[in-house]
DNA sequence: AGCACCATGTAAGTGGTTACATGATTCC
DNA sequence: GGAATCATGTAACCACTTACATGGTGCT
């Protein structure tokens, strides 16, 4: 038993605990909000491990609302729970199996109608510009940051800055296999 | 039962055994050899999965070649495997939830040490950079393309130039992000 | 002889999603 | 009243990895 998985979910948790009580509800829609693009997590995931978090002390439950319409369970993060995400954050994270099923099929391309990958790579033109648009919306609303102290803006604006770097490369790669395969075809 | 989760593994399979009969070993070598910076599988996929593709009539097992050396069970596609394949290639790749755990820990950057980011980035540009000078030896070694038919190898020069796109466009964001925790800071 | 690697498989366990169950609340 | 959504949870299932078992082959 060398080296065997760990889940990143408790972690994904602890990190929007840290910045304000939430309940596994609040947890999910903030996490599809804000990290949706490279992150995700499922309410089969979050329930069980708020109630391991809370075993492990490193969240408490807070006392429930009475007066407010809604009534949630909200959970706070502890300082032990602030220290095991500060040495998560700081240890290397683990080499990743990534998967890309559109480059899998791309790869294999030779193999049908070149109108196939064709048509994926139009397909994914249109997500990812989108997804670009949607990126670039959320920069412009981020406060202007020059001559701020180091700050939680800086975290904000990178992540962001990722996933138009990253939905710009592929709009290029898009179009320029969408050249090789037209080129290829004549 | 309307969205249930499917597995590729056995369409990664199909793919490779389109382009001649394989073992189960070569597979697994084939895949990380060719396509492992964005699919991996894993002996206790591909055994198991093997099996299923002969039960289905998606493969056949070749009869063992008793005069060479080391014995190796071989898998050949059949005309229904192709169809299978084919068909999968031209359907829509199902939307993949992405997890990037690098990501997260400079997301929760704030939450710890900005040394701690900075490493993590350091690391990043130095596994990018390698991954992209692999790459672009990759790409050296295809032959010309200019001219001819529409081919293997049209795909193949996509899949890496996907690489190369993607490894550039993350080590401009690993710089950028460097600078912008750098400039707060001071 | 002994080690590294070739080669095939399987059992156990993990991380995760999906579907379902249940009930409250808000809004029309 | 009824629909949509809020809210919490769980059971079943799935895809996959890891660790282990087993034996053959090639090389020094």
């Amino acid at each position: 038993m060398t080296n065997r998985r760990k889940s990143r979910t408790k972690f994904a948790i602890l990190g929007f605990l840290a910045s304000k009580p939430r309940s596994g509800y609040d947890l999910k829609k903030a996490i599809e909000k804000s990290i949706g693009f490279f992150w995700s997590e499922s309410y089969g995931q979050i329930y069980p491990i708020l109630s391991q978090l809370v075993k492990e002390g490193h969240a408490i439950k807070l006392p429930i609302d009475e007066t407010s319409g809604r009534k949630r369970q909200q959970y706070a993060i502890t300082d032990a729970g602030i220290e095991e995400l500060k040495d998560w954050i700081e240890k290397a994270a683990e080499p990743q199996t990534y998967r890309n099923e559109l480059l899998l099929k791309i790869f294999f391309g030779h193999q049908a109608d070149p109108d196939a990958s064709r048509k994926h790579l139009e397909e994914f033109k249109t997500q990812q510009k989108e997804l670009n648009e949607t990126f670039k919306g959320f920069q412009s609303t981020l406060p202007d940051m020059k001559d701020q102290p180091l700050n939680h803006y800086v975290y904000l604006q990178a992540t962001i800055n990722y996933g138009i770097l990253m939905t710009e490369a592929s709009l290029k790669w898009a179009n320029d296999t969408l050249r090789m395969i037209n080129r290829a075809k004549s």
